[in-house]
DNA sequence: GCAAAATATTGCGTAAAACGCTATATTTGC
DNA sequence: GCAAATATAGCGTTTTACGCAATATTTTGC
């Protein structure tokens, strides 16, 4: 069943502007006018007054936007009426995530759902998360956990389930090459600083446009792959990581480091799921996809 | 929006036989099996339980069943509500007229009407334009584009379009027979000339008025249907016909014939809309007459 | 018992529809 | 006056739907 257009219909009633609701559906905006249009011809009526600047729901559109969410809750109840009925989805999903996210959220994101669908198999595989995109595009994996990229691929779709700050982590023993400051940070502080840092990915970036601002190049003692890895290293003195807070709410080497008060902090990022749009076709998928809020 | 999916399951499950079901929605077997099919995934359900010659609905699709019909039963009231809204007119209309008339006038006639009513379907007849004034009587049509009858029926409503004379056409290329002197005529030229007619119909009157002027009896080759079919046998030869001027301006066999600038000239006459006075009642074609002027 | 008929499904090539990029026209804010 | 923002439309590409033909299986008629 094909309830796009009722979709496109009611983001554009939700945000009267082309660009929002497009981006809300997934669809380029001229995507989206097609669709809206066509739905007014279907009709024979205009749903939305427009000129290109002003989005407004015409007197028919009210009446219609009754209509469209009525019917997605209707099939919505129909969907989960059948599922009740017959008990259960069955197969499996394959997640990707790091070692952290899977102490983090794993438990929360499939508890509920484990009980529901007992007959769906978790086939769970760790990693670096700096995999995890292109791991989920290359279908070795239905579902990762990862951090929102800075651009996501028109062909994923993105659900968040949290949001954690990067930080500066360093050993909690102390050394001489700390940045005497690291609120007040000058270059000349950070110049010699060995640092640990991803060899890919969202945290490495960020890292790399923390320094830029600062205007030095960072001294990286290493690089490695996956965040444990970083606070295993700092936790053993080799130096400052950077890494998501998260990762250190279930570190077994939380008391070997400490959390610089580094300013200015670097962005916090949104950790969801992160899937092919096209795979939302499957009820398996979908039914795990589902259980997030929007 | 596509509902499609929905007519494919109730076609089936009314039929219960892919064949007659595929049939009853105008599509292929093949096309309302992976129809089902991709329903029964995207609802991770069984919906129909069959092999290859027993099609049965199963506990799900019973539950599905009165989704489909209350789904499809709100899609048409919703239109139906946005009709009314707006007073949007639908239904059909049959329209009568000549070859001629359909490339004349009929883009005129009805391009602004079906973008202001695009529910109103057209239902197009072409025709010899003698039968046209009998069939809207008959009632076999809603209305027709016609030249004006020189008496017109009480009961019968008329509204012009444009005017146009009618002229006579001869062979290009000449031949013996035709009259040496076509502004000054005398019966002595006419008498032997081949003419080629309306069986009936306005021009057929016209025609035989002139020659009864003239005080000779034309000497007919041909009497024929339709203008087109005159200006074919004129073109090839045959002899002099008489038409409507407007028939020459889309004939594919303009260079093959020549407009004799016969004296005294055949009367102009109106082509327009033509309807029972009764049908007016009818919203849509009261709709379709009040397009022209007065 | 066997061939023919009937039936639902699937592979495959083609047609149709959907899509997004880009260009366009218009309005607004500075 | 001009840049930015916005909705729409042209166009080429991608995706989806379609039907034909082949297939496998079952039923029917002889």
């Amino acid at each position: 069943m094909d309830y796009r257009p009722l979709n496109h219909f009611l983001a554009l009633a939700d945000h009267l502007h082309f660009g929002r609701a497009s981006d809300a559906c997934h669809v380029s905006p001229s995507t989206l006018s097609r669709s809206i249009r066509q739905l007014e011809e279907t009709l024979g009526v205009t749903l939305f007054e427009r000129d290109n600047r002003h989005v407004t729901l015409t007197r028919e559109g009210q009446l219609f936007h009754a209509y469209a969410r009525e019917t997605l809750e209707q099939w919505q109840a129909m969907q989960a009426t059948l599922m009740a009925e017959t008990r259960e989805l069955a197969g499996e999903i394959s997640i990707y995530c790091s070692v952290t996210a899977s102490y983090s959220f794993l438990y929360r994101l499939l508890s509920e759902f484990r009980q529901r669908h007992p007959r769906i198999e978790i086939k769970l595989h760790t990693g670096d998360p700096a995999d995890a995109i292109a791991r989920v595009q290359a279908e070795n994996e239905d579902i990762a956990i990862t951090a929102r990229p800075r651009s996501l691929p028109d062909a994923l779709a993105f659900k968040p389930l949290t949001t954690s700050p990067l930080v500066f982590i360093a050993p909690r023993d102390g050394a001489d090459w700390l940045p005497a400051t690291p609120e007040t940070p000058t270059p000349s502080q950070w110049k010699d600083v060995p640092m640990i840092l991803s060899e890919s990915g969202l945290s490495r970036d960020h890292a790399d446009t923390w320094f830029r601002a600062m205007g030095v190049s960072p001294r990286i003692y290493a690089q490695v792959a996956g965040n444990e890895a970083i606070v295993s290293m700092v936790g053993l003195g080799f130096g400052v990581g950077i890494v998501p807070r998260i990762v250190l709410d279930n570190s077994p080497l939380l008391d070997r480091i400490m959390i610089l008060p580094v300013k200015p902090e670097l962005p916090h990022y949104d950790v969801g799921l992160c899937v092919l749009k096209r795979r939302l076709k499957s009820a398996l998928i979908e039914a795990l996809w589902a259980q997030l809020p929007n």
